[in-house]
DNA sequence: TTGTAAGCGTTATCAT
DNA sequence: ATGATAACGCTTACAA
């Protein structure tokens, strides 16, 4: 036996035929007689043999490898999309190669060389500049049967498919709860990181606003960093000045300084002011005032997008847009005080 | 230009010299002269080349990956150690093959198997059956020049390489802390999902009772499932019993129904009872009762094993032992009222 | 049913 | 400094 690695011409010397036989046999061929398989197979066995990936794809030109493209780990967010995925991926013979962004513009656009060096034979991205990704797709005229978006909808060019919640339904959704639990004032809170999203779920913000008759309130919007002390901060602010009685906030980390700020201003949420937020992260639930949030169910469009992805490279159609229903989950802070 | 892809063959054919020399100009070895290089190159990008891995790793036997193996991404706490992975990795030209095991014994075990293939270059793991792990690696006889675990230290095998952080000592200084803020029954709630460190806390934790003489006292040790209400419900019969005036708890996320648990039986911490966590997840800090925790700097030791790995992988005698200090995180939950 | 031989794209060896 | 050729391990026509 040789040093180094076992391949198929060790088991064809040991079993007696060809390297062809003992390649269609390990695959189970019909056309090998079913002595042959045996033998070959035991000899395999027995040679501790393992199939070269490298060979198999060089020849095939496929590498059961898909790309996920994130822009942060840290993020629960994504952290759940990549849980998802996973748990599809798992269950065939694809491989997940991760690539995390840092949010960075130009990692976003190298992660698809590997597309194109046919390392990996599709890619799932959450784009944090959607929009130059989408441009970057056209000009390089990249196949986009191997491509898909999770957590955010292609805009601007219709051939990229995309699985993602109705983020301006959820918005919606938690406005008008706080509506119906009373609420005449309700602040919309933007920390800029997720311009993704932000918009749409404007769009359900004053869509419910609308639909019950509130005014639009320019002050009641508050555009700002992500950083918590500015949230901090911009919430005191807003609260003291324009007198909110609810806040829906763009993600649920917004949260913490929220209701931090409300707190040190000895008010009390629901009865003085409400707080929703957006994504319905683990812990939410577990908090002292356990949240009211919109689940964007951000597991499922993992594993949605995952099992889309996979179907494309098998040859099948898929949707375009895939779009998840969103939920609201009713917890303390908009919980009317009986 | 053939349809498909462009290969060192093309380039050899466009610029007249032959793809051994246009290997070695895009390699920019010195035997090829400088004229020829900026040919090659010009053309190669002309032609907009890019080199297949299957070839390369084929000849080389070299894959350029590594693989991640972690038995959950839901976690922060791995979740941060895989961030740690990836923000070294990234500085590198090799790639992460992300394989989540969702606890599963078996699926650790299988997740060698590409590096038997040859498919990865080394493994960084995380073993949740780290026993078993080492015992397979032992027996396969799996080079340990390729293997680190992250997280955890390797028990009853010296050749295995890992990078974690002193849990004994962490406990220690956790404990130490209420102990010198006045607590004098500390109780360690354990939730079995970490034996994989716990039995290593559970020493400090003794340690630091001795040290400042207090007793040992078995009802103070609870050991329960990693359920929240499980937790809640043994948390509540032991502060009702037992009357602790300190509870060290085995991770940040078991704080939770701890809290809530104290909060419900009208007792105020850390007045009436002081709490100490572990791991630092990030948001602790923002908790209606910032969480005094111990700091395992789990992102640090991410990317010390993979910046480990890749050294061993090049050939470079690492340490086998590589322990990162705990640190002390104190904020309210063991604030002494003044 | 099985064997022969070509070829995937690269690197490595040895000439020239 | 450059070229011809073999080799890596596999799959797949095509031939037997």
């Amino acid at each position: 036996m040789k040093s180094g690695t076992v391949t198929i011409y060790d088991i064809a010397k040991v079993s007696g035929c060809s390297p062809a036989t003992v390649s269609l046999a390990l695959k189970n061929d019909e056309r090998v007689a079913q002595k042959t398989k045996e033998k070959v197979l035991k000899i395999a066995d027995e040679l501790e043999y393992r199939p070269s990936y490298f060979g198999r794809s060089l020849i095939t030109g496929k590498s059961n490898t898909i790309k996920v493209v994130i822009p942060d780990i840290h993020n629960p967010v994504f952290a759940n999309i990549v849980d998802g995925i996973e748990q599809y991926i798992n269950q065939t013979d694809y491989h997940v190669l991760l690539d995390v962004t840092y949010n960075s513009r130009e990692r976003e656009q190298d992660s698809f060389s590997s597309l194109l060096h046919k390392q990996v034979d599709g890619i799932i991205i959450s784009p944090i500049y959607e929009k130059e990704v989408t441009k970057y797709i056209q000009e390089k005229r990249i196949d986009t049967e191997k491509v898909i978006y999770v957590g955010i909808p292609c805009s601007g060019y219709d051939k990229i498919h995309y699985c993602t919640s109705d983020s301006k339904k959820g918005a919606y959704m938690g406005v008008k709860n706080m509506i119906e639990n009373g609420c005449k004032r309700i602040a919309f809170l933007a920390p800029t990181i997720i311009k993704r999203q932000g918009a749409r779920r404007k769009e359900g913000y004053f869509e419910a606003l609308e639909e019950f008759g509130l005014v639009r309130d320019k002050n009641l919007v508050i555009v700002c960093s992500q950083n918590f002390s500015e949230i901090y901060q911009r919430t005191s602010r807003l609260v003291q000045e324009y007198k909110p009685d609810g806040i829906f906030c763009l993600y649920d980390y917004a949260t913490f300084p929220v209701m931090k700020a409300v707190k040190d201003m000895r008010l009390c949420v629901p009865r003085d002011l409400m707080v929703t937020g957006y994504d319905n992260i683990d812990i939410v639930e577990f908090l002292d005032k356990p949240l009211t949030t919109v689940d964007p169910h951000q597991m499922e469009q993992g594993y949605r997008s995952a099992e889309l992805l996979i179907a494309m490279l098998q040859g099948n159609k898929c949707a375009i847009r895939n779009v998840i229903e969103p939920t609201l989950v009713i917890r303390e802070t908009t919980r009317q005080i009986q």
